[in-house]
DNA sequence: GAGTTTAGTGTAAGCGCTGTCACTCAACGT
DNA sequence: ACGTTGAGTGACAGCGCTTACACTAAACTC
């Protein structure tokens, strides 16, 4: 089923059913609609490789996320996704689950496609990647990781003041042994959100914090937690390096009969919907995912025309939300 | 960047490039060797569309899902996505949004792609397509809705059991004037979901029921929650249609201070994860997720080979899953 | 040593589409 | 009557790949 029995029925050439299909507007209005039959007659749906290999483009984007299953990137995703149909592209995911190895293997079979451009939402990086997408001449966006180049733009939150703020706030609240609970793919020791909570922990003398990491997920917050807790260690405060896993710390908690905020400071970050729903509701840190999502539309499409580029790295202040899992520090024991 | 390029360079003729790369084992091993060092020193990505194309296949399969930000779609789709890669397929997903005419879209969309084969997990239906997906040849699965003919698989749960098992258990505890909560896209009268409850509640002369819908989210469940409980009703067990939309009952609820189980019992249906770690635990319906994907890639794959097909149509049996959002009726003020 | 394999490689015909260029022919001007 | 348009259409050369098929040369067979 293709254009040429298309066009043997519509009684036309290969080309005009091309330009019915494309709507350019020079046929004549009886014959598309013959051709329009046709296709209707033959349910014949266009082979979209053979129309992107024939045009060379694709009118594609790409969506990388390290795990879609966290609210956060698929907020992120779901904003792009919107931004590009409204404009006639299509989007496709992938999702790396934070492991580099994922991350070549995706960003390659986009290459591959051909995407029109690419977005990289992730936490892991591959040391390889940032030359091949170069070399790929594709407009790139990386949000959190990669470094600015040629065609690539980065889109960084600043964590570091993000945490500061919520470490302040616990300091405020007599909070002196804090707890932070990673997943494993921030681990790196050189990690800038691992490191940003050290920085913060250390620009106050009096003030003392230890760390866990599990997976990111409900479950693996509560795993975290668990180990957090399992150590002797006993923080008043507990960090969380987003809302998924402060919801599964919360969990953990529960169970333990530990109560929130009385007993222990609970706090998330990103500010995903699920914080406002849980109980207690989450003090936490906002990531403006739309504005990003949003950001990185406009810098992929604006590439894609011209080779001129906007800036290559934008920065956003998150903005702290106060809520209920968090209090005064119990008195000592 | 092309095979002929990489062709010139390795002093070979584009059909042993092509021979690496699909690593046809004619090739000597010298000559590979000179090919794969071509490939890496141009970083050359070969061209997937032109691949499909000349290759009539596109080993990826499609799918198609209602709302992605729901983790009961989203289970699935990992369950596929990791059982498909196994197999050396890649995944496409695509999201509806309960639109019917997104539905439509995204399915010419995987047709155009040719994909090998098509798993839709949606709610809703638009009554053009089952023609189009049989004229397209391809293997396909529909969850929830479709009706099985040559090439199209059912898999259905058994929903009016699993409602049946909630009104029951709720019966049991006293519960008399129940509340269903319903997103959207379940409205619709004849809707299968929407009679299972109508159908189970009517059973029992005694029960009483109304309901209330909005989006399937947090947000929509906490909306629905207000609207059924605006207009005098005073239910003593609400029962959603998901978990999801539970959640935003609940919180709605604490909002109002009704006491959950003591004085409104809540259940969920899907045994998301979610449903464990929310407070209370929700108690639920466990529709097994991973399953279903197992079977749906199963079918897919199978079905990819030869034209004879298995069963058209699963059913699957869900499971009453007791936690703590649920308890005896209050006594009557 | 002539005939027969066989391993390895090259040639070239598509795959289904787009886009350029050339063409036809009615309508128009002069 | 005879160019001159220009709207509408067709012919056809790619796009980058796969894959029959053809071919070469070395390795056997007897």
């Amino acid at each position: 089923m293709n254009l040429e029995q298309v066009a043997r029925r519509a009684k036309v050439s290969t080309a005009t059913v091309s330009r019915v299909l494309n709507n350019a507007s020079v046929v004549k209005s009886t014959t598309r609609a013959r051709v329009v039959k046709a296709i209707e007659e033959l349910k014949y749906h266009p082979n979209l490789h053979a129309r992107s290999l024939a045009g060379g483009k694709s009118r594609t984007i790409g969506v990388i996320a390290s795990n879609m299953e966290n609210p956060f990137f698929f907020d992120i995703y779901k904003t792009i996704e919107s931004d590009a149909r409204a404009r006639g592209y299509e989007v496709m995911m992938a999702n790396t689950d934070y492991r580099p190895e994922q991350l070549v293997t995706s960003v390659r079979l986009m290459i591959g496609r051909r995407v029109a451009g690419l977005a990289a939402i992730v936490s892991e990086m591959a040391p390889e990647l940032m030359d091949e997408l170069n070399d790929a001449r594709i407009p790139v966006v990386f949000y959190d990781v990669g470094t600015p180049r040629g065609n690539v733009t980065n889109i960084r939150v600043n964590y570091r003041r993000g945490i500061e703020k919520v470490v302040d706030y616990l300091y405020s609240l007599g909070h002196r042994r804090l707890g932070f609970i990673g997943h494993h793919a921030i681990l790196g020791p050189i990690n800038e959100r691992m490191k940003a909570v050290m920085d913060a922990v250390a620009r106050i003398p009096s003030l003392e914090v230890r760390t866990a990491a599990d997976a990111d997920t409900l479950e693996g917050g509560r795993q975290a937690a668990r180990q957090l807790l399992s150590n002797g260690y006993e923080p008043t405060a507990i960090v969380c390096v987003n809302d998924i896993t402060a919801v599964g710390v919360l969990r953990e908690l529960r169970e333990r009969g530990i109560r929130v905020p009385q007993d222990m400071s609970v706090t998330g970050f990103d500010n995903v919907k699920l914080s406002e729903f849980c109980y207690p509701a989450l003090t936490t840190v906002h990531i403006p995912r739309e504005q990003i999502g949003h950001i990185i539309c406009e810098s992929l499409m604006s590439k894609a025309g011209k080779s001129a580029v906007a800036e290559a790295e934008i920065v956003i202040d998150p903005e702290f939300v106060l809520r209920d899992s968090t209090g005064p520090a119990p008195p000592a024991r």
